[in-house]
DNA sequence: CGGCCGTGTGAAAATCCGGTTACCAATCGG
DNA sequence: CCGATTGGTAACCGGATTTTCACACGGCCG
């Protein structure tokens, strides 16, 4: 069955009345949070919503601003589920929103059931974390503890004190386990809409990362730098043989003959 | 960007020869791989068609089979695209539908380019979601791995330790296969733009290329020089028999199979 | 057989990229 | 409203990578 989607946070930008008001009505009783736009909201404003999905009515916006419009939008946020709600519409127009990015397009008059049953079905294929904690058990990765529900990372039961940001990247990276993610791509899954040229956000949140990560496991390294691609979370334990005073040997430092970090 | 969805594999399951023989005929167009399927089809076997989308049309399943076979479908391959297309049906089929799992739901009639359009975006979004990179499996050729999601090149588990540049080299001739590719070509695959008279790059970094691969796997031979036209990946082993002393550089080993069967 | 053109090679020169630090802006709590 | 904390930007540095050169080598053609 629907399976908890858990509380969704939705916008409409709509200016119909009686059907903002009709799926209003039903978002409450199903607990998701929602907003209504009026108009044209910039791309920023939308970011910083952490919305999950967008409801579109392509009709209410100037016929000159619809399309860059929903292309920028899901251009800068290709992690939001956008769905168009219009009125009457041709089948070029239908086709030319969907390979703009849009995720649906549902012909008004709709039910809002059907409406909201689409949401999910857009969001079910990439869910944004927004700020409702999931149930997801802790991830214990090297020594290190990621736990979700805490938003906080710990080893032995101390915390690395991270902030929010630092939480989030640490989490995004243990997501790929092993995998190099690019810097864009991080930027994406942490941010949630597109890293702007030249911006260094990722890398000065990667070394906050890697300080108080090393401080709280001194003997492990977690985050490997791929020279000109990005990132991997792989934790490995430090050799301890060059060190002056190894106090607790991590014993078996022969795990795994794995992949040999670019770096030296 | 958007674009670029590449060629996709879709599975078709309906009984309805117009439709089936239109929306053939674009997907053929659009250079889609695709598949007509007659009736229900196991699970296990869609599984193996290793289709990124399957477009159903529910009335051609037995009314008790239907919402079950959706489902199961749905369940055991949640990376899998599906789309209904199917003549009429009430809100609460469409609700149904979607809530089992379905991304899409559209009402026949309905134009073949909007279903092409309404599958991109399904795939563009599953794509997202199981992240770049992951989809591809690692690609074997002589001992060779060629690894996407760690943009490197192993051997036994070591890494070639290439950087971006000479994995992007290696993927492009790899992802050629057996073609000879003329210089000015590999270079627009790789630096992305028109290579500029005189440009030797690809030839440094062919060079590289070799050097790196050769320490890693001495036995085999991989980047072969076409005189006056280009490169050609292609993977040999090196005949052991010369290996102390080559005398006299047998220079042609005969005779030249396409593909020779790799190891393991 | 000799020369020309294309390719292999090695290394210097020019860029690019990531690490790091300092600093400014926004947010939060009191 | 003030101070503390967190997020984001700018700039500099050192090292990795890419590009450019100059020259050696080898096949191809007249």
């Amino acid at each position: 069955m629907s399976s908890s989607t858990g509380t969704l946070r939705v916008a409409v930008l709509d200016r119909d009345g009686a059907f903002i008001k009709v799926l209003g009505n039903r978002l409450d009783a199903a607990g998701w949070q929602h907003r209504v736009l009026g108009g044209i909201v910039p791309v920023e404003e939308l970011v910083a919503m952490k919305i999950n999905a967008l409801v579109l009515d392509m009709s209410v916006l100037p016929p000159e601003e619809a399309w860059p419009y929903l292309e920028r939008v899901c251009g800068m946020l290709p992690g939001l589920g956008v769905i168009i709600c219009t009125n009457e519409s041709t089948v070029a127009q239908r086709v030319r929103g969907l390979r703009l990015g849009a995720d649906d397009w549902v012909a008004k008059p709709c039910h809002p059931e059907e409406v909201m049953a689409r949401i999910e079905a857009v969001v079910r294929r990439r869910r944004r974390r927004s700020s409702d904690g999931d149930e997801r058990g802790p991830l214990v990765v090297g020594e290190l503890e990621i736990r979700a529900d805490q938003y906080q990372a710990f080893v032995a039961g101390r915390s690395a004190d991270l902030t929010r940001r630092e939480f989030e990247l640490l989490q995004a990276l243990a997501d790929a386990q092993g995998s190099v993610i690019e810097r864009g791509e991080v930027y994406r899954r942490v941010w949630g809409y597109e890293m702007a040229h030249g911006d260094r956000s990722v890398d000065v949140f990667i070394r906050k990362l890697r300080i108080k990560l090393e401080q709280l496991s001194p003997s492990w390294t977690y985050i490997h730098t791929h020279f000109g691609i990005g990132y991997r979370f792989d934790p490995e334990p430090l050799d301890p043989s060059a060190s002056g005073a190894p106090a607790s040997a991590p014993a078996a430092p022969a795990a795994e003959p794995a992949l040999e970090p670019a770096d030296a």
